[in-house]
DNA sequence: CATGAATGAGCGTTCATTCAT
DNA sequence: TATGAATGAACGCTCATTCAT
């Protein structure tokens, strides 16, 4: 009963976590770092300002906490297509529409990523986990390529990932700023895919 | 001799200008907006907190003021090179290697007006100028792939644009993230050029 | 025992904004609205500077409040004389001796008010109330004045409160800058009390 | 020539520091010491702001010169009737009406100067003056009412100036708060004239 | 004499963090 | 655990004053 009631406790508090994390990621994707009040990010979890404090010991450790969170939860799926037995032809491509659709989608987090990882001031230690995120991301896109026979997988990961980087900051200009069938049809030739 | 008092006085106001403008365009790319304090500014132009509020109304002007001149500044070389007697062809690939570099060395600002235009909250009239900026910047390839016969100019061009923004945030993460003679080569191949 | 909880810390929250208007309205009447300093009202109420701003929204508004409980507190007194079963003729005496006693003592705050009404800039709605105040003084009076078969009760209520407005000025000068005793009798004289 | 020229140049300087006094009067009068910037009585004269420093040390001295200024000015439109060859009672008479449209006219300098001198932290110098001008008055007046045979002209004077300061402090509420002519015939009739 | 650009101390206000309950 | 009141350092901005011209 002890450990059941132990269990239940540390359920609850890891649920009440996950969702100032989850919350936190939106306010701070929103406004950046530094426009975002800890106030904000305790109203958008549906907490109390004190109560923060009680889970993370300053507002940029819930920065970091909240874009490893992210980043551990983006490696997933592309895990999960990696995983699977296909050519590398065809993962390579299901990855190019899942990586538009989904970096398109978070591109306001991304930018802010980057932007962060980029900055002098705030999160040394995520800009490290950041550049070895997109090292690796590359390192996995170069292995592919190599298998399909690139003659220079390591800059045709490179530009694929440019690429895809690339339109997704046009999709925040504008969701129309160019035409995304015509646009993947290209770099799929391109890329010999 | 009173109209070269005049002129004097206004050359050392415009200068006076240029000088704290250059300043905040620093330091502004290297915090964000919010990070970056008034005092950093003037600390960085040499002059007194309050003389930068002699020139500027506020932070927020002089945020929008330095960005405004430093896509005006942008436009100035790229137009040279527009302006020339050369093959369509030839402008790319003059426009790319120019592209390329200016944009890898601006990345930390062109990032920064990326999460501004896109963020809610300051600088609505600068999003607007941003994004206008980018969307002729494309119609300006788009025409110029069109000229050398490309049969998609319009997703050409947003491509073109994809891959130089792209390999610059690859660049902000590391100055070797990958090889640029390669990857300059591959891109040309990629556009026909 | 939670709503004695709850009575607890409302009535402790109603004590401290007490506490701090009270603090206001002493530093507004010594120093005027500009001179003072936010932190000196809250060095005055022994609370911090951010405290000041989790009772009240902005400097303006402490001063509206201040002022405001000012006015609501110096109706009491005369409104319990009012109230009373007594003569026209004995409520005009008590009032007169009341009014010079209270004016007098905060004759600074009303000098304030007087001021802070007329003047442009702070506290539109401030003035109102206070001119809306100083017309039902008047209208209160001139009804006394009309019970003991004053001919004229308007002008007499004017003529009073000018005598105790002009009497309290006098001793803000000089606390002995005319005879108490012997001006008081000659009032009685003149209004015929 | 020389004796000439400085004489006008310094007629000129007088011309130009009336000239300040008067704007500096007019906007302290609106605004009140600390809400008025130098830069305001500056724009209001037509001079720059240094110029201000060239005729006054400091703000402070600027405001003190200004209302010595106008104490001196008032005592001549008064002095005059003093100094005619009248009965005291004519004069008192003329001096009441003066008195009120004067005092009713300028009332808002008058309040700022009660203020001020009642007030901690400025002009402790003026305020000296200030009483010792409001004291001579109550002396001249004292006088007056000795010479038509009233018993106590002291009280009687005291009376007599609350009566049309507290009368100038209604018409600052609002222009028709009384009836200036009933008020005036029953000053009139109460202090025997 | 006069100008107006430049200075910097000091203000009102915000907000990350702490703490009593 | 959770709350929200309290704190105070630090910011953007103003303005009295100074100074080069």
């Amino acid at each position: 009963m002890g450990a059941n009631a132990l269990s239940r406790s540390e359920k609850a508090r890891a649920e009440r976590r996950e969702q100032i994390l989850a919350a936190a990621l939106e306010v701070f994707a929103e406004k950046g770092f530094h426009a975002t009040r800890v106030s904000d990010v305790a109203a958008r979890a549906g907490v109390s300002q004190g109560t923060i404090y009680w889970y993370f010991p300053s507002k940029e450790e819930l920065f970091r906490a909240a874009f490893m969170s992210l980043m551990e939860s983006m490696m997933t799926p592309f895990g999960e297509i990696l995983a699977q037995d296909l050519p590398a032809q065809k993962k390579l491509e299901t990855l190019m529409e899942m990586a538009l659709t989904y970096t398109a989608e978070h591109m306001d987090i991304f930018l802010l990523l980057f932007h962060t990882a980029t900055t002098k001031g705030v999160a040394q230690l995520l800009a490290e986990d950041f550049k070895a995120f997109y090292a690796n991301w590359k390192a996995t896109l170069a292995s592919l390529f190599r298998e399909i026979g690139n003659p220079d997988p390591e800059t045709a990961a490179s530009l694929f990932m440019a690429v895809l980087d690339g339109l997704s900051l046009q999709l925040l200009i504008a969701p129309n700023f160019f035409d995304q069938t015509r646009a993947m049809e290209a770099v799929r030739r391109m890329f010999g895919l």
